[in-house]
RNA sequence: GGCCCAGUGGCUCAGUUGGUUAGAGCGCCGCCCUGUCACGGCGGAGGUCGAGAGUUCGAGUCUCUUCUGGGUCGCCA
């Protein structure tokens, strides 16, 4: 028996009464968090977003007719309670921010019943995922998914408020868009007006924002919801948000420095971390020889060393086959865990091999300082000794090795030492370890292709002390684009883009592009450049990772109201559905028999 | 597409070398209770052990297949 308002008004949120509204008469409305009956007196904890209140029922102060609707309320009942904040005759409860408190209902109105909820609406729920995201109404309810909501809602805030003070305009753009070639796969939506033909959602604003800035609006952000068609992880959502700008006649410097006073001011404001300006810089180069990784966690050391020069000429074909076909042999120093049982170390050497490595040498220090080694064999002490010593290993270390072409040693020790550091609970999540990584190569060799791909996008220019090399060595070419990490995580990353003609051309020619071929996939943004354009630069956040690590979550669904599972649907709606035949009929698409089936046996 | 982990009342879990009628806590329902806040007391209901097939005298437990969810590699300009 739901009742209306009836002109109710709420007065307060549930923690928004205080020790002055004692003895005043307010109203708040809300969810049954708890009820405790007592018999003759009734406790029930009410709820909403901003946390709990004590109300207590006494049928002398709310009548037997309001007494008996309290006897009925059950947990997540929508309830208006008219009542006086009172001091708690009973203990307090230091739990509650109103815990010294309590309303003394007068009143009561039962606006909404419910059923029992398929699992506690509570903080730190071990509930298992799968229902609480088919029940994402729910769960959402929950206060720490609440807080980390408003926490999100209060970062965009301070994001529009920055940027706008920084002179940025907030401009939005299209969702329905060209499909654009490389990079991520598109998702598709057919036009019915143009049959055969389709738009793509986009993967980012990138080449409207690019248009922007030829069309004067000098600074532009905004928070785009962005989209690509590929396999979902931890921190990967086929669909996701980006704080996205771009900014004219700049420079790298100029983006990082109001990119980096963006972030400390986020931090300061929201969270009261102080970060230190200027944030370290460290080259791509510089990343992947000292971490293996172009986004480092530097939270911890246990860095890369190269020995190849050291073992070149060693009796371990492992490592001397490794170097004559123009690779390296590298190492980390797990510090102190040469007592690692063997069983341990073999899991290290799977994990390995699961990142391309075809093995894992190892060498541990004994607390004698003797050595016990998977190639001890193929080396003479001395050699043994020289490597301990470039190592920097101590008596108690655990060496490790991999020896190969330079990008699988990267991902091998890379990963190996992200995976230590997690055994070895290195890995803090207060501790917040920001760096650009600037200097990234402008191209990679695509094996299936047979031909170069740009790393960041065709648009990226490179450093002007590299333009001679872009045909005569494209793969040593450097390009201005950087990328903000913390903790491990690329939080986003931007580049100076080309805005000179000739440059353009030949950064086509190179990724294999014919002249019609650009102007048929980039064609409009060709001709913008045509009439004037400034040089311009740009970055963009992942917003979905940014909050993820501010709030501490394990995975980017904590901090998406409506996120997807693992296959790209949606435990709650059940998108993607089927449609009918018309709907389809007038897409001129069309369904196979097998489908229908399909359809039908769903 | 590959590899790994998980699935047992509404929720979270236990369940031994395969062996009686599959248990616990919380939740839920009923009765009692005036200061509770993990309220308390008494009583009660609730299970195709994700699904299918197989091995066996006998399967929650072993084998295979499959579904669902998670992690990860590939992928993600």
């Amino acid at each position: 028996m739901a009742e209306a308002m009836k002109g109710l008004k709420r007065t307060h949120r549930c923690t928004e009464v205080s020790k002055a509204d004692c003895g005043s008469t307010v109203t708040v409305m809300g969810w049954v968090q708890k009820r405790r009956n007592l018999g003759s007196l009734i406790f029930v904890d009410l709820r909403d977003r901003s946390g709990l209140l004590q109300i207590i029922f006494d049928e002398k102060d709310i009548g037997a007719e309001g007494f008996e609707k309290a006897y009925t309320l059950r947990n997540e009942y929508v309830i208006a309670v008219v009542g006086r904040v009172e001091m708690r005759e009973g203990a307090v409860n230091e739990n509650l921010k109103t815990g010294e408190l309590e309303l003394r209902a007068t009143g009561i109105r039962i606006l909404s019943e419910s059923e029992t909820p398929p699992f506690p609406i509570e903080e730190n729920s071990q509930t298992k995922e799968e229902l609480r995201l088919k029940y994402r109404f729910l769960d959402l309810r929950r206060p720490d998914i609440q807080d980390k909501l408003m926490l999100r809602s209060r970062v965009a805030m301070e994001v529009r408020n920055f940027l706008t003070e920084e002179g940025f305009l907030e401009i939005e753009t299209p969702i329905l868009i060209k499909s654009t070639p490389e990079g991520a796969r598109d998702y598709l939506v057919p036009s019915r007006v143009h049959p055969g033909h389709f738009y793509a959602l986009p993967q980012s604003p990138q080449l409207f924002k690019q248009l922007l800035m030829c069309s004067g609006y000098d600074r532009y952000f905004q928070i785009a919801k962005c989209f690509r068609d590929e396999d979902l992880r931890a921190d990967r959502q086929p669909e996701f948000t980006q704080i996205d700008m771009e900014l004219s006649f700049v420079d790298v410097d100029d983006v990082i420095d109001v990119n980096e006073r963006l972030l400390a001011r986020l931090f300061r404001k929201v969270l009261g971390i102080e970060i230190q300006l200027p944030i370290q810089r460290m080259t791509w180069q510089e990343a992947m020889d000292r971490f293996g990784s172009d986004k480092p966690d530097l939270r911890f050391g246990m860095e890369l060393h190269d020995v190849s020069e050291l073992v070149k000429d060693c009796g371990f074909s492992v490592f001397t086959n490794a170097l004559a076909a123009g690779g390296s042999v590298r190492g980390i120093n797990a510090d102190g865990q040469g007592s690692m049982p063997r069983k341990k170390i073999d899991a290290l050497v799977e994990f390995a091999k699961g990142y391309g490595a075809k093995g894992l040498a190892y060498l541990v220090i004994n607390p004698d300082g003797s050595y016990k080694s998977s190639f001890a064999k193929f080396m003479t002490e001395e050699e043994l000794h020289a490597l301990v010593e470039a190592m920097n290993g101590q008596p108690g270390d655990l060496l490790l090795f991999a020896a190969d072409k330079n990008k699988v040693v990267w991902d091998v020790l890379g990963a190996l030492r992200i995976e230590l550091a997690k055994n070895l609970g290195l890995l803090k999540k207060d501790d917040y370890k920001f760096l650009w990584v600037t200097e990234f190569p402008l191209l990679e060799w695509d094996d299936e292709a047979a031909r170069f791909t740009a790393m960041h996008h065709p648009f990226t220019m490179l450093m002007e002390e590299d333009l001679d090399k872009l045909e005569s060595d494209p793969g040593a070419v450097r390009a201005k684009a950087y990328d903000i990490v913390l903790n491990g995580t690329e939080l986003g990353g931007g580049s100076v883009r080309i805005h000179q003609g000739d440059i353009q051309s030949r950064m086509f020619d190179l990724l294999g592009f014919t002249k019609e071929q650009a102007q048929e996939q980039f064609g409009f943004l060709l001709n913008a450049f045509k009439y004037g354009v400034p040089p311009h630069a740009g970055l963009a956040f992942g917003f979905d990772r940014l909050m993820m690590l501010m709030t501490g979550a394990d995975s980017i669904r904590e901090v998406i109201a409506f996120p997807k599972v693992k296959d790209a649907s949606d435990l709650m709606t059940e998108a993607p559905g089927t449609v009918d035949e018309k709907q389809l009929e007038e897409l001129c698409l069309s369904v196979t028999e097998e489908e229908k089936d399909e359809n039908q046996g769903a």
